[in-house]
DNA sequence: AATTCGGGGCC
DNA sequence: GGCCCAGAATT
């Protein structure tokens, strides 16, 4: 890399004012009660690309219901999902709950502290290998995460585009070369909270900040130019007719999500492309998918959820049949109350209330 | 390297 | 509306 970039740096005076700052200014968080690297692993992945304020209470209600690798190695994967239910990036717990049966039978139910044994387990890549390793195990592994980039592009002026990947690999050079061996996991911890706390995208608050001897974007007035980062594309609208179809006995037709892909093992009402499937044509199309005979009643409303990379755009009607069973495994026939035990991604949470 | 994965908070 | 968030897996 780049090396003469840390040859002015005071390495030393960054790691102890950051250091400092830290054990000063951490927030108390439920997984900061221990080192206990289940839970610091379990909070890392609920952390990934979510921020705190929404992590907290999910990783409360998880950690009662499985409080030791073996209670999720032993779990249901439909209830895990549940628990996750709202949290989004489904696959995170599936990832999960694979990876800590592996650690269950393979490395005896404890959390491997060996960088290339804890890398090979799903969901846990270059950044969560390396908050388990620093947070957990005490050991000095760099953990760059949107945060760190942010701070370490203001601290040490770089002006790669954080978006492309050779970049965060450069960064993560850099935060290797700048890490404490006497305390990785404050210091580590330390930079994501001052990324969250003091340099922040907008408006950073460097009147604040420890670091601000150090920053040579603030000395030479650029912090708001940086990071540098590439725009996303815009993401792609697709709609659907959703149909709230109920029975005489006051039941709702639920379907199962595909096991891969997009909400993945996920529950939701019957969705009807809408793109390729014309308003007159949605009750042959419907049986000839579903089996079931239905008759459009009224609109109830219109939806739009935003997702990372595509738009829904929801047209909700009420739908009637004469069915009372459905043949295929991933139909069901449900109360409004056994709604409940399923889990439902949010766009089709929002639809419950218009139910028939 | 680019795309696919959720959802909420903020402006 | 756009941007950001304690990213990883897949292609």
């Amino acid at each position: 890399m780049r090396d003469e970039i840390l040859q002015s740096f005071d390495i030393q005076g960054f790691q102890n004012n950051l250091i400092n700052w830290y054990l000063d200014n951490k927030r108390d968080l439920p997984w900061r009660k221990d080192q206990d690297p289940y839970k610091v692993w379990v909070s890392e992945i609920m952390l990934q690309q979510t921020q705190v304020d929404t992590v907290i209470p999910y990783f409360q209600r998880f950690m009662s219901k499985y409080p030791t690798v073996y209670d999720l190695a032993y779990a249901d994967p439909q209830d895990v999902l549940k628990t996750w239910e709202g949290l989004g990036y489904y696959s995170r717990a599936r990832n999960l709950q694979n990876a800590v049966r592996e650690v269950a039978e393979t490395y005896n139910g404890k959390v491997p502290d060996d960088p290339k044994q804890l890398g090979k387990l799903k969901g846990v890549g270059p950044y969560t290998k390396g908050a388990i390793l620093s947070i957990a195990f005490n050991q000095a592994h760099p953990a760059v995460d949107g945060n760190v980039m942010r701070v370490l592009a203001r601290v040490l002026e770089l002006e790669d585009d954080i978006a492309q990947p050779k970049v965060k690999k450069q960064f993560e050079h850099y935060a290797g070369a700048l890490i404490s061996h006497n305390d990785p996991s404050s210091f580590n911890q330390g930079l994501m909270e001052l990324g969250a706390l003091i340099c922040t995208p907008k408006e950073p608050l460097c009147m604040f900040c420890p670091v601000q001897e150090h920053c040579r974007a603030f000395q030479e007035g650029t912090v708001h130019d940086l990071p540098v980062k590439s725009k996303a594309k815009k993401q792609k609208k697709i709609p659907y007719t959703v149909l709230l179809v109920k029975n005489s006995h006051n039941e709702y037709l639920i379907e199962k999500r595909p096991e891969d892909g997009l909400l993945a093992n996920m529950w939701q009402f019957p969705m009807v492309p809408a793109g390729e499937v014309n308003k007159g044509e949605i009750e042959n199309w419907f049986k000839l998918e579903y089996g079931i005979n239905v008759s459009l009643s009224a609109k109830q409303t219109d939806l739009k959820h935003v997702f990372s990379h595509i738009i829904w755009q929801l047209e909700v009607f009420a739908a009637l049949t004469a069915s009372e069973k459905a043949e295929d495994e991933r139909l069901r026939f449900v109360s409004r109350e056994e709604l409940e035990d399923y889990p439902f991604p949010v766009s089709h949470q929002r639809m419950i209330p218009y139910l028939p």
